[in-house]
DNA sequence: GCCGTTTTCGGCCCGACTGTTTTCAGTCG
């Protein structure tokens, strides 16, 4: 059983017993699956090489919720969960999904109406029964109908840098069967798109029906669609489709480019190729057939049903065929990126490893999960040479947020860590920052006078989401204007799948970002991905630099950088542009 | 149900907002 998989039943047995008003066991509940979601090794091992002991090292984890992990794990199941939810048979977390519904709202709804999952709640709104429940008014209706809208709107997609493992996974076990020679993921994923809808894998294999065979009966398949010698489509148990194409050697660049998309790149090259007299798809690029004879031929390459191969092995090749430079896949969407192709400009976009710092980390002084060492230690073994020790400020008082008093004491404590031997012989340095809540009016949670003696200060709204738009946006200005504000953290608010952005007129922040030399941060955490593509390309429009930050919580987290990097790179940006793609010194005169 | 350089028993962190109320419950971060 997957981390994620025993998480999920833990978090589910906290709704339940929150839903029966047991007093602290749902906090437990809660901690311990947190624990065990952002636990880098796999759960299930440790419990196989050090028994039941070695769950309760897991913090959170005690000799209670120990049993039950050990039961998810031998079992795949647990009784008391099976027990709990018996007594309230809903689909919690389908209902508490929807913003504003949480699990005292389920029970009423359940107990009243009958409410058991999203198609009874909205059943139920539409005919105005939920208005007439002691509790509940016209606008909790209303809420929650909108709440089932934009549920439903975003229903389907899958946060990338969540499925990304398990699509990895995948990949590297076609990869290690005999027959394989070569394995690439396309579609929207290898464009890094936020969501995606499906997964399409390409295969180059010289036995395609025993690879389809295996792909077919994958552990974790659920549905097959389609399973032939070429082609195959599964549905996974998360709900996720899967589709397996086996392509011939010599038209692998060419499918590679077709099955990677986007659809309005592809029609572009397409149209391009058409003009030369040409022919693309995805078995190659052709000369067609009533060309007149051609050297091709002479030079004895391919001929196909489609005419003359005269590309498509790679997607390099196909692309100087084409009169134009290599396009980036986070490039592929039809926004001008051929055109530049043609003119040999294109933006040397930030490479995957160019990062040498992150600037936004929280540890276990707040809501973390990792202590600062902790985090520090990852960071190095990562190859960073600083990060920023970022955590929540006292308003955020749920993370147990710093004041002055313990900010001080904090960045006295980093000041130790980092004379050290551990970390006073390497290169690599804690840096002393904040994330620190802008409050309603714009001004900052913490004194400037603490602020002046931080290396980094990032601000952020974590509260009065549903201001004007004016309002919103006068708000951060004014806290983009603070002589000590460095970066702007997750500047719109969003949260994937969940949570929309706050009404703020980005022009004008991007404007103000240039104005005050403060820096706009793409936070990497898989579900915000907060600046988004398009505001990312008027930064670099604008001018204005940017930072790519973990948002880690946990020393796992770091690899979610990877998906800021992908952001930004799917907004043009390159290194130049990136704070944290240069070195400490570089980086720190550039903040204020 | 977890946890302990305050405790092995008795705590378990806060504050704001919303929508519903007329003093508050539920939700969120």
């Amino acid at each position: 059983m997957k981390n994620t998989e025993i998480a999920k039943i833990l978090y589910e047995i906290g709704e339940c017993l929150e839903m029966q008003e047991v007093l602290f066991k749902p906090r437990a509940y809660e901690k311990a699956a947190n624990a065990v979601e952002s636990f880098e090794e796999d759960v299930s091992e440790i419990y196989r090489h050090g028994g039941l002991k070695a769950l309760e090292e897991i913090p959170g984890v005690g000799v209670s919720i120990a049993e039950k992990i050990e039961e998810l794990i031998t079992n795949g199941r647990c009784a008391y969960h099976e027990q709990l939810k018996k007594k309230t048979p809903v689909n919690l977390s389908e209902l508490t999904a929807i913003e504003g519904v949480g699990p005292k709202m389920v029970l009423k709804l359940y107990k009243k109406l009958g409410v058991k999952n999203l198609n009874d709640l909205e059943r139920a709104a539409r005919r105005g029964k939920i208005r007439a429940l002691e509790g509940f008014g016209e606008k909790s209706e209303e809420h929650i109908l909108k709440g089932i809208q934009f549920l439903r709107a975003s229903g389907g997609r899958f946060v990338l840098g969540f499925v990304m493992p398990q699509i990895r996974e995948i990949e590297r076990r076609l990869q290690n069967l005999k027959n394989v020679e070569r394995v690439v993921v396309a579609g929207s994923a290898r464009r890094k798109k936020e969501t995606i809808g499906d997964v399409d894998m390409l295969v180059i294999a010289r036995n395609p029906k025993s690879v389809m065979d295996y792909f077919a009966s994958m552990p974790e398949v659920i549905n097959v669609y389609a399973h032939g010698e070429t082609k195959s489509a599964v549905k996974l148990k998360n709900g996720m489709d899967v589709d397996l194409r086996v392509v011939p050697h010599d038209s692998f660049g060419a499918a590679l480019n077709y099955f990677t998309g986007s659809k309005a790149h592809n029609i572009a090259l397409r149209e391009i190729a058409q003009k030369k007299g040409w022919k693309l798809n995805e078995y190659g690029l052709f000369k067609t057939k009533n060309q007149p004879s051609s050297r091709a031929q002479v030079e004895g390459k391919p001929k196909t049903k489609n005419g003359i191969q005269i590309a498509g092995k790679t997607e390099d090749e196909l692309y100087k065929k084409l009169g134009m430079d290599y396009i980036e896949p986070e490039m592929r969407e039809g926004w001008g990126e051929i055109q530049l192709a043609q003119k040999h400009s294109l933006p040397e976009l930030i490479g995957y490893n160019d990062l040498r710092g992150d600037l936004q980390v929280q540890t276990n002084w707040t809501d973390g999960a990792n202590t600062i060492e902790e985090m520090a230690r990852e960071a190095i073994k990562l190859g960073m040479e600083y990060i920023a020790i970022t955590d929540h400020t006292k308003r955020l008082a749920m993370t147990g947020g710093l004041d002055e008093k313990k900010l001080l004491k904090q960045m006295a404590y980093i000041d130790g860590v980092n004379s050290k031997s551990e970390f006073r012989n390497s290169k690599f340095r804690i840096l002393k920052g904040t994330e620190c809540d802008i409050l309603k009016d714009g001004t900052l949670d913490i004194r400037d006078d603490v602020l002046a003696k931080l290396d980094v200060v990032g601000v952020s709204v974590h509260s009065h989401f549903n201001l004007s738009r004016k309002d919103q946006t006068e708000r951060i200005i004014r806290a983009m204007k603070n002589p000590h504000a460095d970066i702007v953290f997750h500047p719109t608010g969003r949260l994937i799948n969940r949570r929309q952005p706050y009404e703020v007129d980005m022009e004008a922040i991007i404007a103000a970002a240039k104005k005050t030399g403060t820096v706009l941060e793409i936070d990497a955490y898989p579900d915000r991905l907060d600046l988004k593509d398009e505001y990312i390309r008027k930064c670099v429009e604008a001018g204005v630099n940017m930072s790519i930050d973990s948002d880690a919580h946990s020393t796992a987290h770091f690899h979610y950088l990877e998906f800021g990097i992908a952001q930004a790179r799917r907004g043009w940006a390159s290194r130049s542009e990136v704070v944290n793609a240069w070195g400490t010194e570089q980086m720190l005169a550039r903040l204020k």
